[in-house]
DNA sequence: ATTAGCACTCAAGGCAATCGAGTGCTAACA
DNA sequence: TGTTAGCACTCGATTGCCTTGAGTGCTAAT
């Protein structure tokens, strides 16, 4: 259902929803005649704010106060009223890169990411790994670490490294161990991850025990570790910038505060917070549209970034709903595909 | 210079510190008089507090109200006054050992240990990984990733996994990078980590250049990416159960509360609070004892945990000065012992 | 349709009074 | 000489009251 509402209605809610942004107070008629020149006068803004609580864009703390944006305010302002910023600084970027240069591997790419982000935004900033279930596994290793354990190393085309120690409880020649490795890699190199499935597994340890001359049981333990290995439930979420949640007046109630920070803490609702890498571009979620009810007086903003044009692993913001969206959601575009293009040159 | 107390003034010091942790309230001499029985009326109890005062032990923070411990105060009641709990229940063991047994890998017994402590104890707590330079290589392995570059593997006693990808901006055959791998494995395996030092990576360039066949550069870069990746500077630290500052209500204040969680964010002071790993055993870090003045109204309780009988990591918890030290202290202390033996069994 | 005017509302801030937990001091007592 | 009862005093916290002012909604005039 689409609300029709006029023009001057549009420019008088975009005005209110920027100043409130702006000052995180109440926003009345009078303050908004004389700051802003729409050549009527504070009555008629009045009336016009009446209209536009009824439609539901705008809601009164209480009777005699301003008005201040509602959830359908902002995202009415999201989808239509703001202007979308689109310059980012060359010196920006040129120092971006700069700081990406001395990195270690992905982990510490990401790392520097949400520092990066959470420090541009003054939000606190949340990066997820490249999804595992997203990607090609382009290389796989086992080593032997003691006579009785192996490790089995897997490198997939994000960049990702991920291992595992395998317990065996039983010696393994060096033969054997190089023909399981021979058999692995050649079944599982250039598979996607997320084909790696039960029945795959299956397969596979039906062949293994087939062929080579193991027990039963050693080929069980491998294929479990292997599963646990690519466990996709278990990304991890990198976070930072938690202490700029201090900075916004909605979180002076201690309350709320800790809410927020309950789920800042657990890595579990952080990922649910985060949801499935799924959509492209950048995604806006704002007070309830949220899942989670601890986080219903707070705005998401999140992109996805992509390496070979392939979405694997998410990018985001939490604030208060009085967020600086416009800034906000450029800066988290931008840096998503900066971070694609970096991890992307990293594990070429 | 050690101050000469009486029994009494140490029973009354006592009993104003346990009842202030308990209530985090100034203690008056009223209220210590009815809940304890010391045989004397509170007018006794408050010359003795004015004693007490004089020594430094205790502080008011305003003239009409009860004292308050100073450091000094609790510094004197962990040393001398508290009695050490030494029981941890066998339940809890059983049920850390369960929760421990379906781990992946050392980080993630770790990112369960620090959330299990700060669990039990309802203060923020830190764990750090395995440091390096108090290891041993366990294993290297060089590998293919592409056709220009590999990825280096370090496999240490306690554990840990270091890799790094390396960019060699040309082709290597499979026989040169066997050569190569075979000379780094007969060379570092079994070494320490800290003697890996900049006159070693020198001899190791040198041997290098001198037996095989690829150019000065490429060395160069082989070096370059292992010494990055021995780097002790950059160890993780694991964090969890920020939210518990939010219950304490010293910290109510927004400016004390941002102070702290701003160290928390930060993964290099977070190292620096933690400290190098010397000491053995239970360290307790209380108020301006603390080097840095952000934390300084909150104390610290560290542990290191062991491999091999060797101290390689740090468990900690931080709160505030008003901390249920025996309950923290025999916690984090059973908990490192613990931590410690995990970890050996699952790089065993 | 717009606007000036006006009565009304209500959170916030300032102020004074009161309360009460706690102290320090003094004088009496064992 | 150490202990205690008693008392005046202090001072933060709480409470209630008043004022202020930004803001609203309604009405009547333009």
């Amino acid at each position: 259902m689409v609300d029709n509402i006029s023009e001057r209605k549009k420019k008088i809610l975009k005005a209110i929803i920027q100043e409130h942004i702006l000052t995180a107070e109440p926003v009345g008629s009078r303050t908004l005649a004389k700051s802003y020149d729409f050549g009527v006068s504070s009555a008629t803004i009045r009336n016009e704010m009446a209209d536009l609580e009824d439609m539901g864009y705008l809601k009164q703390p209480h009777t005699s106060a301003g008005r201040i944006p509602s959830d359908k305010g902002y995202r009415f302002y999201v989808d239509v009223l703001m202007e979308q910023k689109k310059v980012i600084s060359k010196n920006l970027q040129h120092s971006l890169q700069k700081l990406y240069s001395k990195e270690k591997g992905v982990k510490d790419i990401i790392s520097a990411t949400v520092k990066m982000v959470s420090n541009l935004t003054h939000y606190t900033a949340m990066v997820s790994e490249p999804q595992l279930e997203k990607s090609k596994i382009r290389k796989v290793q086992l080593l032997q670490v003691t006579s009785e354990s192996l490790m089995i190393i897997l490198i997939t085309d994000t960049g990702m490294v991920n291992n595992k120690i395998i317990n065996l409880n039983q010696d393994l020649s060096t033969k054997q161990i190089r023909y399981i490795n021979n058999y692995l890699v050649d079944k599982l190199e250039g598979m996607n991850l997320k084909d790696l499935d039960k029945d795959f597994m299956k397969m596979l340890e039906k062949e293994l025990e087939k062929r080579i001359n193991v027990s039963r049981k050693l080929i069980d333990i491998i294929n479990d570790e292997l599963e646990v290995l690519v466990e996709p439930a278990d990304f991890q979420i990198y976070l930072g910038g938690t202490s700029y949640i201090l900075d916004q007046p909605e979180f002076n109630d201690l309350e709320t505060l800790k809410q927020v920070l309950n789920i800042l803490d657990t890595k579990d609702t952080l990922r649910r917070l985060l949801g499935s890498v799924s959509e492209e571009g950048v995604e806006v979620k704002i007070g309830h549209e949220n899942q989670l009810k601890e986080v219903q007086n707070c705005s998401l903003v999140f992109a996805t970034y992509s390496l070979n044009s392939k979405a694997v692993g998410k990018i985001g913001v939490i604030g208060p709903t009085r967020m600086k969206y416009p800034q906000v959601i450029s800066t988290v575009d931008f840096v998503a595909d900066m971070l694609g293009e970096i991890i992307s040159k990293s594990s070429r």
